[in-house]
DNA sequence: GCGGGTTGGGAAAAGGTTTTCTCAAGTAGA
DNA sequence: TCTACTTGAGAAAACCTTTTCCCAACCCGC
């Protein structure tokens, strides 16, 4: 109690610097000698002034700190410069690099991003939904888990643009997708090129529309290669079904597969560690190839895995693109784009003979 | 040319329904014959006013569909109800249940968060940062992918308050982070009580702050218990490490563990492949319990994998709510707050004997 | 019938910016 | 010297809501 009081650190310095209000453009034009009207039209690069007096208004307003209100100028120019974005996959693998992808293209065009996360609830989607549209959204982009479901929010008579991608359009809406069928033929044909004659496909659940896409682009690649075609095997999107479909694959007498097509990263680790526990060499006896391009998992199979990319981020910047140029008033044409995919190569495939 | 005409759809119903204003508090006092200083009165229950003439006003307000323009309302109360999220892991893992956990946090509250990846970008945070001020956010959530680092961005002197949660709060601000001393006890607690004795510990990389968080709780945790303590051992935040991490602990003549507590789920992972493949069960022989409760990971091991849950989607609520309670001028006590973890059991460690 | 209190509702300012219009002074041409 | 432009800058409306007065009408008791 007795000692000295701390030292004191000066006012601008210290404690809750909360609520010093902005610096106004108001007090800019007053500092500057000029009208607010001036002030505006000095910074905007608007108007008719002298050289010489835009310049000392443009000084004040650095000297001032002023940052322009934005809530006042959307409320002006009806355009928030602001776009929410719509997904319930908040933990899942897919929104996050298309998210990334998103608020990549739009940041660079002063756009900002409202995350919301709707989970399958409905109530929620159209609380979310509501709240963006009072915030005055200038569009919106909703994005999934998979593409053949909606979300379960209606979007379809919005007064705002809205762009969807990697999830169900509305029919007569701009939507983005991958082209999965694009993919499969990638790995079909990297398959080939290295030799492969015997190829399976090992994929997910049938109620999936991107395993029929798949199937079919697969059926159709190896058909057009004269390579023979063997019923893809569907089941799960899990490891355990990886395995399962090995002991199918090279359990029986029949003619083994030298080169195995996965429908995700998940089923193809199964294959390779089961293939293993088998004693049969990936990538020396059998080829892998996986699909997302999860590194996390393509990079900690043994060996690493070859997978096709989805190109999430890239989608996810075409779909911020669209938006911005509906927003802009040009007028998109309606319809699902699909994206290529790519191809990763690891080294669960091997190198050409030879 | 000369067939009908399409048939034309109302045109209420039909094409860019776009920029079709919203209706304004005006236009619903004009309809109700009032003054709009009336209307918003009505529709906030504020003022005094005859029940029949508010009730007539909301009716008409309803029928219009009329919702209040936020942009409005913030200019004028100063409060945009709006947050920015930062973080730098947007494809990792961390922040996901993280952003999820704060967005329902302030959901509820009928504020929107803008998410913000700044990578590890100095420029692209100021960018950020920048934009979310000018947007007049109420308050800054930081987050990142790990709690020993700083954002690329410097938050300390903002006129708006700003909580940290899993990322290196700046001195005298609010942080939250995961009770990682906790968790290693947890873990060591349940080895214990299954009759375990010899608990190893295998973990990431030593320039992880966490990373000695844990391993010395884990000492500390063995000391109590009176149980033999061996040197954890330090590696990297991989399967491949969990892999080599079994050669030194089973590959020598000395005793062997008969558990393992492992740093992530990878490493775990990795140890139970590593054990499976030397002919030692999981969890007859060895059990083990990894860290993060990586779902997708923590379910594909064989057997299923026992991971200590730092509740991140908890933690992030947290800090949505200390945030709103700082936004709403509550001093908060600055320090960092650390949130328990708890131990998802599944089938990696075994009952207790008997 | 009249002062004082209550009741129902409106006018206007405020919030920060942009934009259109207006206006005074200056310049050039006749 | 007068007219016709141009130039530089300001006033004011607009965007939409909220809130603080303010005012008229009514009711009460005397």
């Amino acid at each position: 109690m007795g000692g000295p009081a701390p030292k004191m650190v000066s006012d601008a310095e210290s404690a809750p610097v909360f609520a010093k209000p902005p610096v106004t453009l108001r007090e800019v034009a007053a500092a500057a000698g000029v009208s607010v009207a001036t002030a505006s039209k000095a910074l905007n690069g608007q108007g008719r002034m002298t050289a010489e007096t835009r310049e000392r208004i443009r000084e004040t307003a650095r000297i001032l700190g002023f940052r322009p209100n934005h809530l006042a100028q959307s409320l002006l120019r009806k355009r928030s410069f602001t776009v929410g974005l719509l997904t319930n996959d908040t933990y899942g693998r897919f929104s996050l690099p298309l998210m990334a992808g998103v608020s990549d293209a739009l940041v660079d065009n002063g756009v900002s991003v409202f995350l919301c996360n709707v989970e399958d609830d409905h109530r929620l989607g159209q609380l979310h939904v509501e709240a963006m549209l009072d915030k005055r959204v200038d569009g919106i982009i909703a994005t999934g888990k998979r593409i053949d479901r909606h979300l379960p929010v209606d979007l379809s008579n919005l007064r705002i643009p809205v762009v969807y991608a990697f999830t169900q359009p509305d029919p007569g809406a701009v939507g983005l997708v991958s082209d999965d069928a694009g993919g499969a033929r990638l790995a079909v044909e990297h398959f080939r090129r290295l030799g492969r004659r015997r190829i399976a496909h090992v994929s997910g659940p049938a109620s999936f529309e991107v395993v029929n896409t798949r199937a079919d682009a697969y059926r159709a690649a190896l058909q057009e290669n004269n390579l023979p075609v063997s019923e893809p095997l569907l089941g799960a999107w899990s490891e355990g079904w990886g395995h399962e479909a090995v002991a199918r694959l090279f359990g029986g007498g029949e003619e083994r597969p030298d080169a195995v097509f996965c429908g995700n990263d998940q089923i193809a680790r199964g294959v390779i560690d089961a293939l293993r526990e088998r004693g049969i060499a990936v990538p020396d006896d059998v080829g892998v190839i996986g699909f997302d391009n999860w590194e996390i998992v393509a990079e900690a199979t043994r060996p690493p895995l070859t997978s096709v990319d989805m190109n999430l981020a890239a989608l996810g910047r075409e779909a911020g693109l669209a938006l911005l140029s509906l927003v802009g008033g040009q007028p998109a044409a309606p319809g699902i784009r699909k994206l290529p995919c790519r191809l990763v190569v690891r080294q669960s495939c091997g190198s050409p003979p030879g």
